[in-house]
Formats: structure tokens, C-alpha cells, sequence
DNA sequence: CGTAACTTTGACCTAAGTCAAGGCGCGTGG
DNA sequence: CCACGCGCCTTGACTTAGGTCAAAGTTACG
């Protein structure tokens, strides 16, 4: 039932770094078992401090803050590969939430064998030092985006940050990639109003750049796209933790 | 001249975990000596490679990302204790640019070293995680501040947030803290411009809940600004890396 | 003193938000 | 098998928070 590491899909990926023999030996033992939740179902909750620690390994969710008068900023959308907990692994609590939005499967690991992880097995540990630089650096690039950038130039940037993405994981399909959110989350990524971004995203139908519907997202012209996000992001390699 | 590691006025700070001897006698192998810049000096440039990492010891800068068509996010201001160039150090390349607003003085470390020292002392290894994390936790605060809350709610968050931090530190002298930056780097760090920076924080003076002028933040009222800051951060102990 | 870098204030404008009303697809139960 | 409800998307009319422009204070400094 549990794919081992040794099988895991992910590793064929060109975009993720190879695994060594032991390393794989290694993660099989840090791993403890396989989680498979249904859509809306949350994974790990702001403040908390969950003793799971999980890489995705199928199916997408969204890491949101929820602000008290009940207002939320999404944080950025999860895709298989993702580390998750990171912050509850180091700190004592999540700074965000996260929630599956399609049904997900997850490898579970056990938070307390994160020390021992790095302690017995730099490289691994330089993974997990690395996973947390990126997710700093994209979150960079979000602020910027949100702070400095028109609607049109925010929602063209998200769509071209995810596509690249979900490219890099071999989801593409031509240029059509699965995109199982609402608007309204991407809404609340952006800091943009529903009602906004729906006719930002017309207009950018309309001008033949990208359509999105029925959870799939198709780029018809990813140069107009880009020019429309102004400057845009780069997706290197990605060490996974698997 | 050079502080020995020893002798640095960081640890002493509540705000920082106590060393153990051996990490201190580590650290200072780590340690490749001290620099001293004056206001306005680039530290680390976005796209770079820096071959050195910097831990701050004395004075203030920001971190900041600027888009090709000029305008500028401020991603964080930088104080004493802060750690520079970790993702440079990881990935290959810096997400953002630092520059010195006052004059500073850094400690400064040699970027190749930093995997030996993941290796070598787990616990060192630890804090660079923690460090890591730490600002991907800042950074999902500030996205979601940007992102959802209203002008006076940001330009609250903001000066309660600078407050703490500087509090944590020593700075305080009663209720004032000094903050050496420009009107224009608190609105580059907001997504807000410039003059409503400026009128909103005539506002907040107005209410008596904060005065900023000459470098000098006064908070009079921490409640009442916390209030119109809606929801209000938190600063936990922090491991310095020095 | 003059000039350059910040701050402050007022008048006006526009990008994006809010409100409101349909539309459309889908699942459920009568 | 149809209709009702629900979640999500779409569109139009109107409002507003915040942006832009412009000009005048204020410091600091050479």
C-alpha cells in the first residue's frame, strides 16, 4: 500500500534532485506512513504545532492565514513535492494553515526525527535548509507582486509562476495544466477582490494570452503572458524530502 | 579591533539563546573577520552570489527587491542579530538586495563554509533552519498584511512590529526606539505610496497613538495602536548565528 | 546662504472595491 | 426525470481608498 521511496514517482522528475543509495535508505526509515485526505480537509492549522511533517505526493492544496474579521491571504498554492511543516518542525507553531483543495496523498513523517535528521545527515539537512530558503524567496516575489504590481500584472504573474510549476512536476499537457482552484483563491493570493479578478482574467482571455476554466488553465501565449506580468519568475531544480 | 565571538554585545541580549562554550569556540573558526559600511553601501545585490554571509552587529538596513520599470518592495528591515545572505548561500543566488541605512558594522562569514558547518555541528545547523524559517514566517505576516489590510492597519502593523523588534534588542529607551529610516522605505515596504504613507501617519499622531519624526519612534499608546493594527505579530526567542 | 533630500498639505483622479442581479452546472431528493 | 438549491462564475452600476500631481515647508549641510 505505502510506495517506498525507493519507487516514489516523484525522484523521476528531472526537476527534483537525484536521490544517492543512501539517502533513499535513509528517508525510508524517517518516514513513518502515507496520508490520503479528501478535498477541504485541513492539513495543519496556524498556531498549532502538529507532530506530522509531510512531502505531497499527489493532489494540490493552498497555505492561507485567516485574519480574525475573517479575511484571508492565501500564501502560496501546494503542489506534489511540496514540504509541509516546516515551521512547526523548527518553531513551535505554523505560521499558516493549509487545506487540501482536490483530494491529496501525503508521506507523514514524525517532527521529532527532524533534529536527528539533521544532526545524523547534512545533506538532507541542506535539503531541508534549502526548501526553507525557497519558499522565503517565492515568498519575496509574492510580496513584491502584491505590494508593487497592477491587477493585470498580478494575475498574469500567477498564472505564468504556476504553470511553470506545474511544468516543472510533467503536468503540462501541451499547454494546458490542471488548476483545480476557485477564483477566489486566487483572489485571495493576490489581494484582489473576487469580482477583480474575474474580469482581469476575462480580459486576458480576451486578449488571447490564457484561459482558465474548469479547473484547467491553458496559456495560449506565454510571452504575451509574461509581458503582461512584466518581470517573471525562475523555477530552479528542487531538492525534495520525500 | 575584530569582537571576538567571546566578547560579542549580541549575546548578551535575553532576546538570544545562550551559547555553549564549544559553540562559541566554533563560531569563531567560522568567522572570517568584521566589516564596517556607511549608509547607502549595498551589502548583497539580488541575483549575486555573495561569498560571504554577515551576521549584524551593530546599525540598520533593509532588504529590498526592485522591478525593472523602478519601482521598489522593501522585504524586511534589517537590525542586529539579523543573519544576511542565507540564500545565497543555499540556493545560488540572492532573492532580494540589502543596503545599509546606517552605518554598520557586520560580522562576517565565509559562505563556503556554511556546509561544513551544517556537517560538523548539528546544532549551528539547527539555527541557520531556524533563521530560515523565522523570515518565511515574517514574510507570510507582511504578504498577508499587504495583501488584505487597509493603510492605517498596515502602517500600524508596521510600527508595532519595528517596535518589538527594537524592544527585544535593547533599543528602547522608554517608549521610543530609534528608527533611522525614510517615510519612503516604510511606503516601499507597505505597497503604498509615498503621501499616504505620510498622511496616514499624521493620522496615527493625531490619535496619539505614535510619533515618528527625526528617527525616533514614539509609541504612547501600544494599545490603541495595536488595536487599529487589527491583528498584532509576535517576537519568540531568536537564535543568532554570529 | 543655497541647495538637496525629506516631509507635509491640498486638489484632483483612477484602479479597484462593493453591491446586486443573473447565469450555469451539478447533485440530490421528490 | 425534473426541479430545486448550492457553489461558483460573470456582468453592470456605482463608490471609495488610495494614487498622482503640484507646491510649499523643514532640516541638514557644505
Amino acid at each position: 500500500m505505502a510506495v517506498k521511496c525507493r519507487d516514489c514517482p516523484l525522484r523521476e522528475l528531472d526537476h527534483f534532485e537525484k536521490f544517492r543509495e543512501d539517502e533513499i535508505a535513509f528517508m525510508e526509515r524517517f518516514k513513518v506512513g502515507e496520508m490520503t485526505v479528501e478535498p477541504k480537509a485541513p492539513l495543519l492549522m496556524e498556531g498549532s504545532n502538529s507532530p506530522q511533517l509531510f512531502t505531497v505526493l499527489k493532489g494540490m492544496g493552498i497555505r492561507y492565514k485567516t485574519l480574525s474579521d475573517g479575511r484571508r491571504q492565501v500564501v502560496n498554492f501546494v503542489l506534489p513535492g511540496d514540504f509541509l511543516g516546516l515551521q512547526a518542525g523548527v518553531m513551535e507553531k505554523m505560521g499558516h494553515s493549509v487545506e487540501a483543495t482536490t483530494r491529496m496523498t501525503l508521506c507523514v513523517f514524525d517532527r521529532s526525527e527532524l533534529f536527528s535528521l539533521v544532526r545524523h545527515n547534512p545533506k538532507r539537512a541542506f535539503s531541508v535548509v534549502w526548501a526553507a530558503a525557497r519558499e522565503e524567496h517565492f515568498l519575496g516575489e509574492a510580496l513584491t507582486t502584491v505590494g508593487q504590481r497592477s491587477a493585470p500584472q498580478r494575475v498574469a504573474w500567477a498564472l505564468v509562476y504556476i504553470f511553470q510549476r506545474c511544468e516543472a512536476r510533467g503536468f503540462a499537457r501541451g499547454s494546458e495544466v490542471p488548476l483545480p482552484f476557485r477564483q477566489q483563491d486566487l483572489a485571495d493570493a493576490l489581494g484582489l477582490s473576487l469580482v477583480h479578478t474575474n474580469k482581469t482574467l476575462a480580459r486576458l482571455r480576451s486578449l488571447q494570452l490564457a484561459t482558465w476554466s474548469n479547473g484547467v488553465l491553458r496559456v495560449n501565449d506565454m510571452e504575451g503572458l509574461a509581458a503582461q506580468a512584466g518581470d517573471v519568475p525562475d523555477p530552479p531544480q528542487v531538492h525534495p524530502l520525500i
